[in-house]
This record gives C-alpha cells, structure tokens and sequence, in this order.
DNA sequence: ACACGTCGGGACGCAACCGTACCGTCGTTG
DNA sequence: CAACGACGGTACGGTTGCGTCCCGACGTGT
C-alpha cells in the first residue's frame, strides 16, 4: 500500500446510504424468493434498482454480501427475557420467536441459510454465530437462572435443553409450517416446561378456549 | 393419437434399469452437496456417467426428476413402531429417526428440500405426502394407543404433540447439526414422554454419566 | 437374417449470469 | 472555481446450463 494519503473521498464520490440500504433489501428479498443457490448478483441489482458495480464496490462477492447482510440483520433485538419464572421466560421467548418466524421473509431465509450451511462451512461459521450462539445465551440464561431457582434439576444439559425448547415451535413454525392456533404457546410452554423435567408444577388447565 | 398400436419396445430399445438407477443415485447426490436451487441436469448426467438425453427420455423436466426420485426414495421402511408402551414407541421411533438423519445424504437433502419447499408449491405437495402425512400416520397411531392406555390425556392435540416429538430431535441433528452424546435419546424419550402430559411416570433417573 | 425403432451420445442455439473495464457525472476540497 | 476521484451505469467476453435434434449402435421380434 502507498504510504502518501490520497485525500479522502468525499462529495460525489463517497457510497450513498440510500443505495446501500435498497441492496439489503433487494438481498433479503431475493434470498427469501429464490434461495441463496440461486441468487444472483444480476437479480439483486434489478430488484434494487441499481447496478451491478454498485454491488461489487460494497462487497467482494455474492458469499461476502450474503454473509455480511444476513450477520447484520440477525443482529437485532433480542428479548431481555428475565420474568422471574420459567415459564414466564419461556412464554416470552416463544413470543419472540413465534413474532421472528410470521415475517415472511424470515421464514424463508432462515431454513434456507440452515441448510445451505451444512455444505458451506463460511454460511455455517456464520450462522453460529448470530443464530446459535445466540440461542446458546440465552438459553443459558434461562435454564440457569430455573435451576437456581430450583424449579429444574441441577444436571440439565444445557445442549439438550435447548434442543427441547427450540425444537418444537421451529419445527411447527418453520418446517411444517402450519398456524399457531389459539392457546398454542400457552400449551407449549407447559409441554416444554414439563419435558425439561420442571419440579412438578400442577399442570395448568389446557388452555381455556378464548373468549373471543 | 393413433388408434393402431406399434410394436412394443424391445431389445435394445428398452430402458436400461442400470442407467435409470445411476440416475437416481446421482440426483441423491448432487442434491445433497449442491441443493435443489442449484441443481442442474448436466451435472446429474456427468455425475451418472450418461447423457442428458437419458434423463430426459425418462423424466420431462428437473422438477419431475426430483419430484419422482425423492417421493420414491421417502417411500421407504417405516418402523412398526407398537411395543406396548408410549416410551417404547418413543424409543423405537427416535431411533428411527436418528439413523435416518445419520445418512449424509438425507440430513442434507431433507432440510434442503423442505427449504425449498416454502417456494415451490410442487415440492410442498410431494414433501406433505411423503413425509408429513407419514408423520402423522404415525404419529397419529403412537398418541392414540398411548391415550387409550390412560399413558396421555385425552384431549391430546395431535399436531401438537408431533411437533413436541419430531421437533427436538430434527432440530439437533438437521439444523445445530450436533453429535448424539451418549443417553441422548433416552433422556429424550423421558423428556418428551413429560412433555406430552405422560401420566406421571417416575421420572427414570438421568442416564447415568458414562463413565468415560 | 433382416427390419424395426428406441437407445445413448455429441453438438447446437439460446439464455442467464459472472466479474471487469470503461465512461461520463457529480460534490467536495483546496 | 477548478481539479480530483470515486460514483453509478453500460458493454463486454467467458462460462454454464437448458432443451432439442441428429446420429450410429444395438437387441428383439417377425
């Protein structure tokens, strides 16, 4: 690299905001209609409605735009998730997790990432990341601050408990892809709560079918 | 068409099982470490080791390949599954599932495909039939002879109670992508067999730490 | 033994996409 | 106010895959 410093780029020649975000959005889209196999550089540029150098001169190819992208959108909020029991924690976390999943393109894009990820080790390390890493802490969270309270047994395997939480509501939500019917979370909550082997609760009335 | 019937293909001009089944194999293939969004006749046909005229002559477009090929291969051995007792049909079950998803083809292929099938109402169709509706066939027969022994509630949702069994075990094994450790199963089958509501067993004690 | 007719294979035209090079444009900096 | 320099966009060659057509090869049925 050259030791004399080029003077700064500025005015015209400095990326406009306006287009970086239209690109994220086109590459969300695309990513959730066609699929990370078939995206093209060539579509998002369509879709967004520039062209293609405007893409090249952000990110260095399709692998660094998907995975610079994904990274930073999954980078959102995350629940503070702290009620004070179990299953309070849990009903929040489904909430989240069930509010995550309705957005179309969520839907789409994450199981589409998941599995591209078991043959793309960069999609993979990335998606540990921002996905489960993330679930790693605050599942961790949650099952610790339970079995402090005693309400699960000291032994719980963090991995499996984490299986059993996620598991049901993605599989529903994500695989079979089918409605959360009324009550659904409330019921999910005791089921899960039960199969984490929570101290005996008395198993909640099913949940009362709603008033309106 | 027309009314008079050629002479039946014979001898040479027959489909040779041999070819049809190479194939299949390289569909399996090149599905698994490509996907289906990039999947491409030509690569299937270098894989096989035949022509694309081969494929075509059997099957009319890559949709139809894929379609026929993988509804047949899912139409394989499913597990009797009737031992008497709802954690044995568990057992028996996630066993079942486990050594499926063990193949490296199938854990990757099936995510990949049901990805897809969130896009492709085609593929929805097929995936339904072949595996969803299986699911609940068997599914269906396991919560039911388990409610009829007093093992679950009567008011046992069915679709919820397959997402409480197939959710856990699909997610780690096809999503996280995480070793079976040792007693993983068993305490899966006690921790779904709670979660379903079973008529408090005595929680077996965790599977003992191995000594290893 | 011959004719039949589909077989598998190679070649072709067409379309899409990749990544790059070039070009005129534009706002800031000195 | 003039020069700078990256901007966005178009155009390009190269690659890949689709779907089709034509060809000689081949084994069975007459």
């Amino acid at each position: 690299m050259t030791t004399e410093k080029r003077r700064a780029p500025a005015g015209a020649a400095v990326l406009r905001d306006e287009i970086t975000t239209a690109i994220r959005r086109a590459l969300m889209q695309e990513l959730a209609a066609v699929g990370y196999g078939r995206l093209s550089i060539e579509a998002v540029a369509r879709r967004a409605g520039v062209s293609k150098t405007a893409i090249y001169r952000r990110w260095s190819s399709k692998l660094d735009l998907v995975l610079e992208i994904v990274a930073a959108a999954a980078h959102g909020k995350l629940p503070a998730l702290d009620t004070g029991t179990l299953r309070g924690d849990l009903a929040l976390l489904f909430q989240a997790v069930a509010h995550a999943l309705r957005h179309p393109l969520a839907s789409q894009i994450i199981p589409d990432l998941l599995a591209e990820a078991a043959r793309n080790p960069s999609i993979d390390a990335t998606l540990r990341q921002v996905l489960h890493a993330r679930q790693q802490e605050i599942g961790g969270r949650l099952v610790t601050r339970a079995v402090q309270r005693g309400e699960l047994p000291a032994d719980t395997e963090l991995d499996a408990a984490i299986d059993l939480i996620v598991g049901p509501l993605y599989w529903r939500l994500a695989i079979a892809r089918l409605p959360l019917t009324d009550g659904y979370l409330d019921n999910l909550v005791d089921s899960v709560a039960a199969g984490l082997g929570a101290d005996s609760v008395l198993p909640r009335p099913r949940a009362a079918p709603m008033s309106g």
